[in-house]
DNA sequence: ATGTTTAATTAGAATGATTATAATTTAATA
DNA sequence: TATTAAATTATAATCATTCTAATTAAACAT
């Protein structure tokens, strides 16, 4: 695990190589990012947080850093369907994007880290001469624990 | 391949089954979309011809028709990151959700029929007892084709 | 057939997420 | 430190989708 301020510097470099310019707005952005890995968070939600820290930044702001980010594949934008684009950083040792499991009881989305899907791209390639360079695999369904009454939510709130 | 006769009666006796109206706007979109199985319409398309054939409809009322025949497992909703949500029909033949490819050069959507899933679904159960009722694999890359310039959209609009 | 009941439709307004605009500020570089 | 282009702010605009109130039409019983 590398720490906070590292990734930072490296996100910020990244950015830099690529012409892009390194401002308090974007790191603030960064940084929330970075202490909410995999919270799967909303635009709103990174703009609510990032402003207890940073109260003049502006919502758009949020949206273009995020925006840029995600051009740099430094954060992941998903579609869970219910309208809203979330935002998650895409840290280096997980190159492709993780799968998620949505349980439709509670609403939780939960990650699946290991990449299942290699063998599934090398067909895909074979198949239909489609070259894969990411991927999206979301699985609907319910967890055992929430259809026993002893919701997923709950225990991960408690802690 | 049944007719789009028989598989329109069918749809509307699902309707009636569960509680809900056949009426001419309802069956008139269902037509739209079994003339247009496999085009991901926006709401919107499909709004735009219905209205060829039925010029008073509403656009709520389209949405409102996606909805329920989305409840009811007639159509699929998808969603692929672009901002707007696209319907097709759920054909009998293919209980689960198809895969798909995205090209990232031409923005051609095309399907994998088959099901790659299964073993995967049965592994989420077993590793994170999770129950697996949907599921949504969508590749984004490039076809070879597209890559040499021979764009597959071009193809699939000549046809 | 007709009337009754209740759901469905219409048109248009409202909402909510996201993007564009114009004026101002700031980061990078000379 | 001055210059220049990009980034930010605040706000307005846009786009997809949903809601609302009034009206119409399906389904069913009489």
């Amino acid at each position: 695990m590398i720490s906070v301020e590292e990734q930072l510097k490296s996100m910020k470099q990244q950015m830099i190589s690529k012409g892009y310019k390194s401002t308090i707005q974007r790191e603030a952005t960064m940084r929330v990012l970075l202490e909410h890995e995999r919270d799967h968070m909303s635009a709103e939600d990174v703009y609510m947080r990032v402003k207890t820290r940073f109260p003049e930044i502006g919502l758009a702001t949020v949206y273009r850093t995020l925006e840029l980010l995600t051009e740099l594949h430094l954060v992941e934008k998903m579609n869970f369907g219910d309208g809203v684009a979330r935002f998650d950083l895409r840290s280096e040792d997980h190159e492709h994007m993780h799968h998620h499991m949505i349980c439709s009881i509670c609403g939780e989305v939960e990650e699946i880290q290991d990449d299942w899907l290699s063998e599934l791209e090398q067909r895909v390639k074979r198949e239909y001469g489609f070259n894969v360079s990411d991927h999206r695999l979301d699985f609907i369904g319910t967890f055992s624990s929430c259809k026993h009454g002893d919701c997923h939510r709950h225990r991960e709130n408690a802690s």
